[in-house]
DNA sequence: GTCTATATTTAGATAGAC
DNA sequence: GTCTATCTAAATATAGAC
């Protein structure tokens, strides 16, 4: 701990050097894919010397493994406290997707960051297998339709697809709201996506 | 046109340099991004040399952008042609759900590569605006609900969420086989997500 | 913690032989 | 059409002052 000269205490409200570097590395990684951006991009946007972005970070690639690993752990441990209560499925799946919304909304650029970066088909030459926090992340929604599958709440289908429906989705509106073809996420889509997962869009009759 | 000297004929099965090209610089484009692609990789898996794909392409970016437009018409011409049939909105959404699906099974990379260019939140420094490509063909979709909400076949909900879902989900899947997590697209993905779409998960009392 | 150099590698692109 | 050799610009990363 060094001394603190600045107005701010450590954790504080005003933003670090540090916090402004990785908000504006998820915005970049995001938008031109890792390759695509570089660091003097990244120190611009952060309004910092590209020295300094080694000096937090060492080099690029732990920069962009630093990121990842904090969005995908809080992404998560929100997921699985919701899974683990003792709700039905359905109300289960509908307050995932609803957290999941109300992040996506919090911060687009992360999430979208992380779509792309989980799903990205080439794996990048990082220290650690990143993607197969993305596959938790995915067992977690597959668990839960197979659950209510047991149940009977949930009909027999493939459980990945309704999984990679929910999660791609939320990648596709991250994107959208990112490139500025959205303003900004429907207040509802956690239950208008929640919906249609579960009744689709065909009309009953009454 | 020039004296044909080798083997094949213009048009013919023989796999041209060009064509080599085309099919490494999909995949690569797909795997790594525009501007993490580099030439060197390109040409080293097309098995030819770096100028000779400058020869071809005269850049990198227009290598890029003859790959994306002639995905991208091939994509829409199928789909007009689809939605055009004098049939109910349901059994158009199912074909061209097939259809694409079709396309995604028979050409992987291309899909994967189309709908990462079209979703990306940045936009390259190309010559023309590629993306209005793409919302064209999400316009079929929303277009294609729409016209099934007012036939009463579909209930009222957001069409660009459906839309949303079906080309997301696509592009998931087509990620999904370039990285190997899926060995091939299940033969009945068009008429799952069809279900899906439009029936849900929800169990149905009888 | 933050800066001004600068070293080193690799990128996209061209010239010109064959 | 395809190659070898080469140019120029930009990338990541380091050194060292403050």
């Amino acid at each position: 701990m060094t001394k603190v000269k600045s107005s701010a205490p450590h954790g504080a409200a005003s933003e670090t050097a540090r916090e402004r570097i990785l908000r504006a590395a998820a915005r970049l990684y995001a938008s031109r894919g890792f390759e695509g951006t570089s660091l003097r991009q990244v120190a611009e946007a952060a309004a910092v010397t590209k020295p300094l972005v080694l000096y937090h970070f060492e080099s690029k690639e732990r920069l962009f493994s630093t990121l990842l690993r904090e969005a995908v752990d809080q992404y998560r441990r929100k997921a699985q406290g919701i899974v683990a209560r003792p709700e039905s499925a359905a109300e289960r799946l509908r307050d995932l997707l609803r957290a999941q919304v109300a992040e996506l909304d919090a911060a687009p650029e992360v999430m979208a960051f992380a779509y792309e970066a989980m799903t990205m088909p080439g794996m990048l030459p990082l220290g650690f297998d990143y993607k197969a926090e993305g596959r938790q992340l995915f067992g977690i929604y597959v668990r839960l339709i197979e659950e209510g599958q047991r149940r009977g709440e949930f009909r027999a289908t493939d459980p990945r697809c309704v999984a990679g429906i929910a999660i791609a989705t939320l990648g596709l509106y991250a994107n959208a709201v990112l490139a500025g073809d959205l303003g900004r996420i429907p207040k509802d889509l956690g239950d208008v996506l929640y919906g249609l997962l579960t009744q689709g869009v065909e009309a009953r009759r009454s």
